[in-house]
RNA sequence: GGGCCCGUAGCUUAGCUUGGUUAGAGCGCCUGGCUGAUAACCAGGAGGUCCCGAGUUCAAAUCUCGACGGGCCCA
C-alpha cells in the first residue's frame, strides 16, 4: 500500500487507471470471467456520428448494470449494436455527393456508388461512436458488435420477414399514408411521432355548387387547398343536424348547407348575416350531388362515376371547419376508408415528387399550386374566406420537408391482427417504472398496420419477387434459398442493392420473377435484433441459450418504437415477446428544462463535462441527479457537488493511507486481530458500512439508480468524513504501535475497500485506484459484490450514534448562545430528559461526547425551569383596561411556576380579576449559571462557570490553536519536530503544548525562527518557532 | 378526444409504493464557531398554501375523485 499523493485530480488519475487496465488485461478477463448466463441487449444507436449526453446516459447505465451483474456472478452478454441503415444517412450522403433529388442517385452517381458511401458514412461514424463511448468507460464487447448492416443480420431479417408472410400476416396494400416528396419515400406511422410543427397553412372554406339546383351550395372547409382537385365527395355526420341557411353573400342571396351548429360559429366570425330556412340530419343529406368546381381544370374528374356526392361517415366532427367534411380518397386516412366503402375512386393526380400529372397545375408541385387553386376558387366566386391558421403539420423527420398525404401500393404488416397477442404476452414482461406498462399497451391498442416498405436505397432490400408472367409473389428467406430459386449461378457477398436487384427466379409457370424495388423500414432492423443479433436462424445455439432477453433499457420515447418493434416483429416471428425486463430512462435536458439541441446552442457535449469533472463524476451524476425515468436537467452546480464528494472521497483516502503508511499497517489484517480493540464508534461504523452493503443489494435489483447513488452520497459525506474521521483523528495521532490505533486502521480500510465495490460499477476509475492500492488484487471489476456481515448490523447502535450526534449538534447552539467557544472546555452538559435510549447513548458514547463537546461531564436529569412571566398586552389590555397595569404587578409577585401551573388547571383568580392561560405566556428559563437550547431530544443545558482550570486549559487549547497554524504556514511535514519559544501572560498545559504541536523543546522567552504575534481574549501572545 | 408522468423553500430536489415526530437535504445569503485529510466542515438565522378543491381517516405531501399548470405519447 502506498499513500494517496496528491489531490483529487480525476483526469490524471482516470489516465492512470486506464494504463494499468491496458498494461494487466483487465478489460480483456473482465469479458471473459465466468458466471451464470444473462442476456441484455443492447439498444442499437442509430450511427449519427455524434453522441450526446443522453446517448451518454443511456450508455452509462448500461455500463453500470453489466458490471453490477458481472460482480454478482454473472456473465451477461455485452454486446453492443449499431443501427447503421436508413434515411438519416442516405439525406447526409446525398448532401455530400451534392445532389438533389432521387433520381439523380440513380441517373448521376450510380446506386452501387451511393451505397458504398453509405456504408463507408455509417461506418465511419459508428467508429467515432464507439471512441466516445469507450471515452466515459463502458465495458462492452466492441470487438463483436451487431451491425444491421452485416449480410448474416440482414439475412435473419429476411427470415422474419418470410414468417409474416407464411403465417398472411403480410399484404401488398393501395393506403393512404405519409409521403416525403423530397425522400420520395413512404413514411411509417412511427417515423411521424414527434415530427408534428407548428405551422401556418391557408385555412379556406369554399362552397360547392348543388347539382340541379339554383343558387344552393354545401360548404366545407379545408387547409391543403391543393387536395381540392382531388375532391371526390363530401362527408357528414349522419346524426347532426345540418341546416340550410338563407344567407345574403357578396350582394347575392344564396342558400348554404352546413352543420347547424357551425354556422353561428364560423359564419359569424365572418360578419355573414344569415337565416336558418330548413333542419335535416346528415342522414337525409346521403346521396346530394354536387358539381366538382374543378372539372374543367383536371379532365379525369370528368370520367369518375361514382363521384362528387355527399356521403356519411362517423369520423365527423364538429370541433372546426362546418362539419361537412371535404373528402379526397387518394389523399387522407379516413377519406380513403369511408371512400372504400362508397366505392370512390381512390384518385391521386401526384407523382413521387408531389407534383400534379395532369391539369392546369401539371408539373407543379401542390404547395406551390395553393395559391394559384385558391386564386382559381376566388374567380368562380366558389371562396367564402380565405385566411391562415397555425396548426400541427407532419415534417419528415430527416429532412424537414412538409409530408403530404397519398394513395400508394405499399408493404404492410399486418400488425392489427395480432394486436391481442402482443397485449397479453407483453404480461410476461416487467416494466420499470410499473407506470410504462400501462402506457405502451394504450399506444399498442391504436396501432395500426405496420407499412415496412420504402422506396429507397440504404436498407435492407424487401425480399419479395414478383412474376412478370402470372403476378405470382414469393418471399425468400435465406441466401442459400435464393441461390437455389435463381435463374442463373450466383455469389452472394452481399445483399444490399443494387446487386441484389438484378437476381432473377423461376416462376412455377415458366416466367421470370423479378424483385420488388423497395428496402425495409428500419425499424425492422433493430426490431429483429432479439434474435438477428445472436445470429439465429443460421446460429441455433446461442438463442437456445439466450433468447429472451433478460433486461433492456432505453429512453422512454422508445415505448412507441423500439419497445414495440421488438415485440411486434417477435410476435410475428415466435408468438411471443422477445425481452422480460425492460426498464425506460429519461432525457437529458438543459437548466431550464428545453431539449438539448446542437442548433439551440444549448447542449453540452459529454466531452465538457469530462475535461471538467471526470468520468467519475460524470457518470455517478447521471445516477444520482433524478430518478431514472425522469428527465434529467443537466445542472453543472449539481456536477459540481458530485464532483466534491468524490474529492472527500479521495480525502478520507488519503488522510488514511498517510498514516497507514506511517505506521506500517498491513491492509491485510483480519477482523480476529483487532476485534478486541475496537471501540464502540469502530462498531458502529462496521454497522454502518455493513448495513449500507446489505441495503443496496436490495435496491440495485429494482434498478432504482438515484436509491443506490444517494445513500453512498450520504454514507461518504456525512457518516465517513464527516463523523468518523472526526472522531478517529486523535487516534492516529499516538505515537506507538498501538492496537486502539490499529484497530480503528482496519475499520477505516474496511469501509474503503467496501466502497471500492460499492461503488465500482459507478464509479469504476477511483474505485479501481482504492481498491488496487488497499487490496492485494489486480483490479476491483474482477471482484465480487462486497458480503455483509449480519452480525456487525447494529441497528440499535446506529440510533444511539444518532442520539450522540444530535446532542453534539444542540450542544454546539447552546455553546453559540452562551458565547463559548468550542475550544473552551465547559465544565458540564446537562440533558433534561429520563428516555431509556438516551441514557443508553450517553453511557455507550460518553468519551465522544466528552471529547466533541468539549466538556468534562455529560449528565442526564430533569431540571426544573423556571418561569418567567410575559403578559399578553394585547388581550389584557382590552380586557382589564386602567386595571392592567396594576394585575400585571400583582401577577410579577407569583411564582412563574406556580402561576404557570395553576392555569394549566384552570383559571386565576388575583384580588378581583379572573385571568385565563390565553392572558398570559411564560418564558422558559434555564437555571442560574446554564444556558440550554430545547431539541427533539430534550433540552440540553451548558454549565456557563468558567474556573480557572479550564482556563488554562482552554488558553492552552487557544496557543496550540495558533502553533499549528504557524506549522501550517511554515509548510511542515506532519511529522516534523519543532522548539518553540512563547511571551504570554497566560498560565498553561506544557505537556499539551509539546505533544500536540510535536514541541521538542518549550521556552517562555523570546526565541528565534519564525515568529508571529497573536492576540487572545485581549492579551498579546507572542510565538517563535524553529523547525 | 384518449393514455401516462410531473407539480414540495429563490433554484435543484428527497419523502409518496406501505398514511403516523416539528416535511429532510444541497446550492445561494447572513451571523458565530471549528480546522495538521478536506479550497472541507459545524451550529444558528432567513426561506414552505407540500399547485388548488373535495372525499376517505383518529390522522393526508402520501390514498381516492375532480379542477389547474407543465411535459411526453397517441388520435
Amino acid at each position: 500500500m502506498k499513500s494517496a499523493e496528491g489531490e483529487y485530480e480525476p483526469l490524471k488519475l482516470e489516465e492512470k487507471i486506464e494504463n494499468h487496465w491496458k498494461e494487466n488485461k483487465i478489460f480483456e478477463k473482465y469479458l471473459k470471467k465466468d458466471g451464470k448466463k444473462w442476456y441484455w441487449l443492447d439498444g442499437p444507436p442509430f450511427t449519427s456520428g455524434e453522441v450526446h449526453i443522453g446517448t451518454a446516459l443511456n450508455k452509462v447505465i448500461k455500463d453500470a448494470v453489466l458490471r453490477y451483474m458481472t460482480m454478482r456472478g454473472y456473465a451477461p452478454r455485452r454486446q453492443p449494436g449499431w443501427d447503421m441503415h436508413g434515411l438519416p444517412i442516405e439525406v447526409r450522403v446525398e448532401s455530400e455527393l451534392k445532389i438533389k433529388n432521387k433520381k439523380d442517385i440513380e441517373n448521376k452517381i450510380g446506386v452501387n456508388i451511393f451505397i458504398d458511401k453509405c456504408k463507408e458514412f455509417a461506418i465511419r461514424n459508428m467508429e467515432r461512436m464507439q471512441e466516445q463511448f469507450i471515452n466515459l468507460g463502458v465495458w462492452l464487447d466492441w470487438d463483436n458488435p451487431y451491425m444491421t448492416i452485416n449480410k448474416e443480420y440482414m439475412e435473419a431479417e429476411w427470415w422474419s420477414f418470410k414468417r409474416a408472410w407464411e403465417k398472411d400476416l403480410l399484404a401488398k396494400d393501395l393506403r393512404v399514408i405519409h409521403w416525403c416528396p423530397r425522400c420520395e419515400t413512404a413514411l411509417a406511422e412511427h417515423e411521424i411521432r414527434g415530427e408534428y410543427r407548428m405551422v401556418k397553412d391557408p385555412s379556406v372554406f369554399v362552397k360547392f355548387k348543388l347539382k340541379n339546383k339554383e343558387n344552393e351550395y354545401i360548404v366545407i372547409w379545408t387547409t391543403t387547398p391543393w387536395t381540392l382537385p382531388a375532391n371526390i365527395a363530401v362527408c357528414v355526420h349522419p346524426d347532426f343536424i345540418y341546416a340550410k341557411l338563407k344567407v345574403s353573400f357578396e350582394g347575392k342571396e344564396e342558400y348554404w348547407i352546413m352543420a347547424k351548429n357551425m354556422a353561428n360559429i364560423v359564419l359569424s366570425s365572418f360578419g355573414v348575416k344569415f337565416e336558418i330556412v330548413e333542419e335535416t340530419t346528415g342522414r337525409d343529406l346521403e346521396g346530394v350531388k354536387y358539381e366538382h368546381p374543378f372539372l374543367n381544370e383536371m379532365p379525369s374528374q370528368k370520367t369518375f362515376k361514382n363521384a362528387h356526392i355527399v356521403i356519411l361517415g362517423d369520423h365527423v366532427t364538429l370541433e372546426e371547419g362546418t362539419g361537412c367534411v371535404h373528402t379526397a380518397p387518394g389523399h387522407g386516412e379516413e377519406d380513403f376508408e369511408v371512400g372504400k366503402l362508397y366505392n370512390l375512386p381512390a384518385y391521386s393526380p401526384l407523382d413521387s415528387r408531389g407534383r400534379f400529372t395532369e391539369g392546369e397545375w401539371k408539373k407543379m408541385f401542390v404547395k406551390d399550386a395553393d395559391p394559384l387553386i385558391v386564386e382559381s376558387l376566388k374567380k368562380k366566386e366558389l371562396l367564402i374566406k380565405f385566411v391562415e391558421i397555425e396548426h400541427k403539420y407532419p415534417f419528415c423527420w430527416r429532412c424537414g420537408s412538409p409530408l403530404i398525404f397519398l394513395a400508394t401500393k405499399q408493404w404492410f404488416l399486418r400488425v392489427s391482427k395480432i394486436k391481442e397477442d402482443i397485449i397479453r404476452e407483453n404480461e410476461k414482461v416487467e416494466w420499470i417504472p410499473g407506470w410504462a406498462a400501462k402506457r405502451y399497451v394504450n399506444g399498442v391498442e391504436n396501432v395500426g398496420d405496420w407499412c415496412v416498405s420504402r422506396q429507397r436505397y440504404w436498407g435492407v432490400p424487401l425480399p419479395v419477387w414478383v412474376c412478370e408472367k402470372c403476378g405470382k409473389q414469393i418471399v425468400i428467406g435465406s441466401i442459400q434459398e435464393l441461390k437455389e430459386k435463381s435463374t442463373e449461378e450466383i455469389e452472394i457477398h452481399d445483399l444490399h442493392r443494387p446487386s441484389i436487384d438484378p437476381v432473377q427466379l423461376r416462376c412455377d409457370c415458366g416466367g421470370v420473377m423479378k424483385r420488388v424495388g423497395d428496402v425495409l423500414d428500419v425499424w425492422l432492423d433493430s426490431g429483429s435484433a432479439p434474435w438477428a443479433s445472436l445470429g439465429y436462424p443460421e446460429k441455433k445455439d446461442l438463442f437456445e441459450k439466450l433468447f429472451p432477453a433478460d433486461f433492456i433499457v432505453e429512453g422512454h420515447d422508445q415505448i412507441t418504437k423500439w419497445f414495440y418493434s421488438q415485440q411486434a416483429a417477435s410476435v410475428i416471428t415466435f408468438d411471443t415477446v422477445p425481452y422480460r425486463k425492460v426498464q425506460m430512462h429519461g432525457f437529458t435536458l438543459d437548466e431550464k428544462g428545453e431539449a438539448m439541441h446542437k442548433s439551440k446552442g444549448n447542449a453540452i457535449p459529454p466531452e465538457e463535462v469530462i475535461e471538467k469533472y471526470g468520468r467519475d463524476t460524470f457518470r455517478f451524476y447521471l445516477l444520482w441527479a433524478v430518478a431514472p425515468w425522469e428527465d434529467i436537467r443537466v445542472s453543472w452546480e449539481k456536477i459540481q457537488s458530485v464532483n466534491r464528494m468524490l474529492k472527500i472521497l479521495w480525502n478520507v483516502y488519503k488522510f488514511s493511507t498517510t498514516y497507514m503508511v506511517l505506521d506500517n499497517f498491513d491492509p491485510e489484517t483480519k477482523y480476529g486481530d483487532i476485534e478486541a480493540h475496537l471501540r464502540i464508534e469502530d462498531r458502529w461504523m462496521l454497522s454502518k458500512i455493513n448495513s449500507l452493503t446489505k441495503d443496496l443489494l436490495g435496491v440495485w435489483d429494482t434498478f432504482y439508480f438515484h436509491k443506490i447513488t444517494r445513500p453512498l452520497y450520504d454514507f461518504i459525506v456525512d457518516d465517513l468524513s464527516r463523523w468518523y474521521i472526526k472522531l478517529v483523528r486523535s487516534r492516529t495521532w499516538i505515537e506507538k504501535d498501538d492496537p486502539d490505533k490499529r484497530a480503528a486502521y482496519f475499520v477505516l480500510c474496511h469501509a474503503l475497500k467496501t466502497l471500492s465495490k460499492l461503488m465500482a460499477p459507478i464509479t469504476p476509475y477511483i474505485s479501481e485506484a482504492v481498491f488496487t492500492n488497499m487490496e492485494n488484487k489486480e483490479s476491483v471489476h474482477l471482484t465480487d459484490y462486497p458480503k455483509y456481515e449480519e452480525r456487525l448490523i447494529d441497528s440499535e447502535l446506529n440510533e444511539q450514534m444518532n442520539i450522540t450526534r444530535k446532542i453534539v449538534e444542540s450542544t454546539a447552539f447552546a455553546r453559540q448562545k452562551a458565547e463559548i467557544k468550542l475550544r473552551w472546555p465547559v465544565s458540564e452538559i446537562v440533558i433534561d430528559s429520563d428516555d431509556e435510549g438516551i441514557k443508553k447513548a450517553i453511557e455507550q458514547f460518553e468519551d465522544i461526547l466528552l471529547e466533541q463537546t468539549n466538556s468534562k461531564k455529560i449528565v442526564l436529569e430533569k431540571r426544573e425551569f423556571q418561569y418567567k412571566l410575559i403578559p399578553n398586552y394585547k388581550i389584557i389590555g382590552p380586557k382589564l383596561k386602567q386595571d392592567a397595569e396594576k394585575v400585571v404587578t400583582l401577577l410579577e409577585k407569583i411564582d412563574g411556576k406556580v402561576l404557570h401551573d395553576a392555569l394549566e388547571k384552570g383559571d386565576f383568580k388575583i384580588d378581583t380579576f379572573v385571568i385565563t392561560k390565553e392572558d398570559v405566556d411564560f418564558e422558559l428559563l434555564p437555571p442560574e449559571g446554564y444556558e440550554f437550547v430545547s431539541s427533539d431530544i430534550g433540552n440540553v443545558f451548558v454549565n456557563k462557570t468558567i474556573d480557572a482550570e479550564l482556563k488554562k486549559e482552554a488558553y492552552t487549547r487557544e496557543v496550540v490553536r495558533r502553533i499549528q497554524q504557524m506549522r501550517k504556514e511554515m509548510d511542515l511535514n506532519i511529522e516534523d519536530y519543532i522548539k518553540t519559544s512563547l511571551k504570554c501572560r497566560f498560565d498553561l498545559d506544557e505537556s499539551y503544548i509539546k505533544r500536540e504541536t510535536r514541541t521538542e523543546s518549550l521556552a517562555f522567552k523570546e526565541g528565534k525562527g519564525y515568529y508571529k504575534k497573536w492576540e487572545i481574549d485581549s492579551e498579546d501572545v507572542e510565538i517563535w518557532i524553529e523547525a
